[in-house]
DNA sequence: GCGCAGGTAGAGT
DNA sequence: ACTCTACCTGCG
């Protein structure tokens, strides 16, 4: 049987990009394969192949429909959010037009809020590693489409019944109860994600801040990546210095009320990498 | 060895 | 309302 293929073109839509903008730690570019990228969110596994703007995603016309499409919010038009910048405001032009193939993505709820407590005070590539780690201990193994083992997210009931400290063995150190924590509030209810889903941003991210470990920059992380709430603008140390360096007045808040997420992404990734 | 990496809770002013 | 510090772990 001919595994099945969607091939698409798709302007400003870079898998390189939305890799590395740290948005996503569970897509990676396949060594050997210069532009093959894979993918795994809860529990779905995907390739994609990118040529420039042409992409083949290795899934069902009905699967690509129903979820990547919206997965990778190819809807919605980023040039026009592009277009809107300032253009005397030629830090964040410039920023724009390094990150233009970001795309903010819409990725699990629970999966989002466990990423980023592992998130706090952690560098990049051990988070990749965390995250590994608890899917291996406590995801549900599944088989890809050439039958190579991968494992989904751990779901909160496979979490909920460990000890605080459990998860130290996986690299989470201080974390560990964190997450522990946030997987007993999810099975006991006392937080109802569902609930949390249809909640417009300011009470959705005041609902998640109940969680013990979930401050305002990991709330404004889990409502952009997750929620989907483009209003929301996480503040990190890298933020901080970029608004420090370039808005000393403040950022236009106003300006880009509706897309001040998008923005924030192309000036974290302009910092992170676009420095030289 | 020491400081830091996409923070946060809790205690102390 | 601020400011300070401990917290796991690995890497330079």
């Amino acid at each position: 049987m001919i595994p099945s293929m969607v091939r698409k073109q798709i302007d400003n839509f870079s898998l390189e990009q939305i890799c590395l903008s740290g948005q996503c730690f569970r897509m990676k570019q396949e060594d050997g394969e210069e532009n093959r990228y894979s993918l795994i969110a809860g529990d779905r596994y995907l390739e994609i192949e990118q040529q420039g703007n042409v992409n083949t995603f290795y899934c069902d016309e009905e699967t690509f429909e129903h979820f990547w499409k919206d997965y990778f919010d190819l809807e919605r038009d980023y040039a026009d959010c592009i277009g809107r910048i300032n253009p005397r405001d030629t830090y964040l032009a410039d920023a724009a037009s390094f990150g233009a193939g970001i795309r903010i993505l819409r990725q699990d709820l629970w999966e989002m809020i466990v990423t980023f407590l592992i998130s706090q005070q952690n560098n990049i590539v051990r988070i990749r590693r965390c995250i590994q780690n608890i899917c291996e201990a406590y995801g549900e193994e599944r088989t890809d489409g050439r039958g190579r083992l991968y494992y989904g997210f751990p779901k909160p009931e496979a979490l909920a019944g460990l000890d605080e400290d459990a998860l130290k063995a996986c690299n989470l150190g201080y974390r560990s109860k964190y997450v522990v924590r946030a997987a007993r509030s999810v099975v006991s209810g006392e937080i109802d994600l569902e609930a949390v889903r249809r909640m417009s941003y300011k009470k959705a991210r005041e609902e998640l801040l109940k969680l013990f470990g979930v401050g305002e920059k990991v709330a404004d992380c889990i409502c952009l990546f997750a929620l989907h709430h483009l209003q929301a603008f996480p503040m990190d140390t890298h933020m901080i210095q970029a608004l420090n360096a370039h808005y000393k007045r403040g950022f236009p808040n106003r300006r880009y009320k509706d897309i001040k997420g998008i923005m924030q992404q192309y000036i974290f990734y302009f910092e992170l990498f676009g420095k030289k």
